[in-house]
DNA sequence: TTCATACTTCGATCGTAACCGAAGCATTGT
DNA sequence: ACAATGCTTCGGTTACGATCGAAGTATGAA
């Protein structure tokens, strides 16, 4: 009597919260070890074990050791593909965890994401990367153009270095506050150590929001201006 | 901290199975009664009232009382298609709630996906229907052309009688045991009526099987025959 | 080797929700 | 008015699984 595909278990898989944290936060592409994950699960680590393993038998998640650590993916884009439809429809409902609260404006406007820049300075960087021609948005992906190459040097970032790494250079990432793409890849990361490094910018402790200094904002807005100047800078009005 | 849609309250909505039998039995675009329901999900009338409350709440039903009935149906086409590409997700990796048992060749042969029918002739009827120009699959989407109109109106259906309706003609319904599209929709419904009607075939009791009596099924195959006659006729390999 | 880190497995606890029997409404039919 | 049907609500049981502490395995560092 029973028929078809089992989309109960897959729906149970997503549905414990913990599982849903973990598998949201692999949504953006990079490998995180078990410890990371259950950190973002808000859990112990015993816990996400069994968790992580429970996704890895219903292959949605894929596991690659490497040394001492286990890096978890997304077992494929089918997956990712699969969360973002269901994540699409939680979104069009209402469905949200989070409705925008008070402090939330600081997280709108920049934050991390597990290591790269977020939110509205976190898109406009990306966009203002592709306008000026140092990143090409080919297909689905990002690629580092020759020019952007140079540009990147400049600011002291060494893009051959980054190569030598298996994580892939410029990965989109989609912003749920913007509903936009920012960076995120080795360069993403490494545009943000930059910033945190000379003093433009700097995490606070118990949150993922990223506070700008007055100089270093302004240097920020300088080196990523709007292109597009087909409307007021959306940056600056939240800048305020 | 917890930022973005609500993937798990949905995951975990679709994760119970009573609840995915249910949504699964709904996929046919039918408003079911809470009873029926109840049924598909092997669960008491009780318990299947407490779920379609969840899924009511959860945005994933709607309700519509008529008399003494409360029909349910999907919310709306985003929840139908939310649903496909889980299953399809579940499916393309063997997530299969029930592999091929003994005594699945009745079932996988001919019965009844709702009103319509379903199974290797299910299949074979579209796909004949479609190679003699009677249905013309335009993008995702079916529709009877004009030649089809007539060649129903020989049968006894009237094309023009089921218009009123506002349920759609055609509908495309993916079959899990043969992995292609079968019809549905008011059209899909009135062929299998009529065959009925005519003693082709009739339903059995406890079981969604349509069998074929001899005769009927001489006339089913010889009204709806392989057009591509590019490989030996799967539907007489099932047959046996 | 020994220690430290990263992760898994085991064992046990605890909460939640799925479930059903029984009773309570609501609608229809007689 | 009364009975019958369809469904919901209540109450109480039960089972599953999420969780964590503690112990066990693997990898790397000193």
């Amino acid at each position: 009597m029973k028929e078809g595909p089992d989309i109960a278990q897959i729906g149970a898989l997503i549905g414990d919260p913990a599982r849903a944290n973990m598998l949201t936060a692999l949504m953006g592409g990079k490998a995180l070890t078990a410890t990371e994950l259950a950190a973002v699960g808000g859990i112990t680590v015993q816990t996400a074990s069994t968790h992580l393993a429970k996704l890895e038998a219903g292959q949605l998640l894929a596991q690659r050791k490497q040394g001492r650590h286990r890096y978890f993916t997304l077992a494929d884009d089918g997956v990712g593909k699969l969360l973002e439809s269901i994540m699409g429809f939680a979104a069009g409902r209402g469905h949200l965890r989070h409705r925008p609260g008070p402090k939330e404006p600081a997280l709108r406007k920049a934050r991390i994401c597990y290591d790269h820049l977020a939110g509205d300075y976190g898109v406009r960087m990306l966009d203002s990367l592709i306008a000026k021609g140092a990143i090409d948005a080919v297909g689905d992906g990002l690629a580092v153009t020759r020019q952007g190459e140079s540009a990147l040097k400049c600011i002291g970032i060494d893009v051959g270095d980054l190569k030598s790494s298996r994580r892939p250079l410029c990965r989109s990432c989609l912003d749920w506050s913007e509903r936009r793409a920012h960076l995120a890849g080795s360069v993403g990361k490494a545009l943000l150590s930059n910033f945190l490094e000379k003093g433009w910018a700097r995490r606070t402790a118990g949150s993922r929001s990223v506070i700008f200094s007055p100089d270093g904002e302004r240097q920020f807005l300088a080196l990523f201006p709007l292109h597009q100047a087909d409307r007021s800078s959306p940056a600056q009005s939240v800048e305020t």
